[in-house]
DNA sequence: GTTACAGTTGACGTTAACGTTAACTTAGGA
DNA sequence: TCCTAAGTTAACGTTAACGTCAACTGTAAC
């Protein structure tokens, strides 16, 4: 039996908040849990797994929460194929799946890496100066110590 | 003299509505214009290149405007000293500034490479995703050829 | 000079992403 | 069994980042 987490924990784990939580899961974003006989919610490990990897996209990608709908409903795709269950009369439903689904996540490559490549010129902008404010410190203080 | 430009043309140039060039102006993100008799605002091409490296940050780092004001509070200093005056009374009062500066501009500098690190694991996640996608979609070809 | 289009300043409206409060119920230890 | 801490829903509040509308003014071309 896998464990199970209370609401509190979860946002714990996850830096969030119990109502950040619940409206996630209100909006879609995160799959019902499982309810004890009165109705508490009881989170599993993949949960917070699932979680994580959302926060990740959001503060790092900056998508906004319906953006983050279709990205995770990309990674679920993932996830239900690596459970590796294939059988051929499985595949004829699927293939029409897979053909829709490639370019969609062909195009999300492809806003990663636009954004990958403006962030490196701005790291190194940003690099350039630092090291230009540090040789006008240095220099400054060589000028005093003379 | 160098060219001015209206609004309407610096909101197209920049892809923003005439509505968000006054906006981020009153919240002092973009310094005010200089204006006609009349009150029309006539910006320079600073106003644009500025414009355009703020909606860049916005874009690929997720600032929020307020972070933005901070970020861009830092490349402003790095303009005045592009601009090259420097004389040795000049250098006495800069020195504060620069050594209050540079921990700023260094935790700038690690914030990106945070956020560079975790973008590459996404990207590699995905590009690996669409590399079994397109595996699979080649393999249930391949059985239907048979 | 007048017409039409683009500019100006308020001021109120909107949406996303939660925060906060209230009123109530459940779970678990003493 | 009772008490308390943590859970639940429902509903209203809040902030950022603009959109939209009204009422008015400036500018360029004719």
């Amino acid at each position: 039996m896998t464990a199970k987490f209370k609401i509190d924990d979860v946002a714990k784990e996850c830096g969030l908040t119990k109502r950040t939580l619940r409206y996630y899961e209100e909006i879609g974003l995160l799959s019902p849990p499982e309810r004890t006989d009165g109705g508490i919610r009881m989170y599993t490990q993949e949960h917070i797994d699932r979680l994580k990897r959302l926060i990740n996209a959001r503060d790092v990608l900056g998508f906004s929460l319906q953006e983050l709908q279709r990205y995770i409903s990309i990674t679920e795709e993932l996830e239900s194929h690596r459970q590796g269950y294939r059988q051929i009369s499985d595949d004829k439903e699927k293939l029409p799946k897979l053909i829709q689904l490639e370019p969609v996540v062909k195009n999300q490559l492809v806003i990663i890496e636009e954004k990958l490549e403006k962030m490196i010129e701005m790291r190194d902008e940003i690099q350039q100066f630092l090291n230009r404010v540090q040789a006008a410190i240095a220099r400054m203080n060589g000028e005093n110590e003379q």
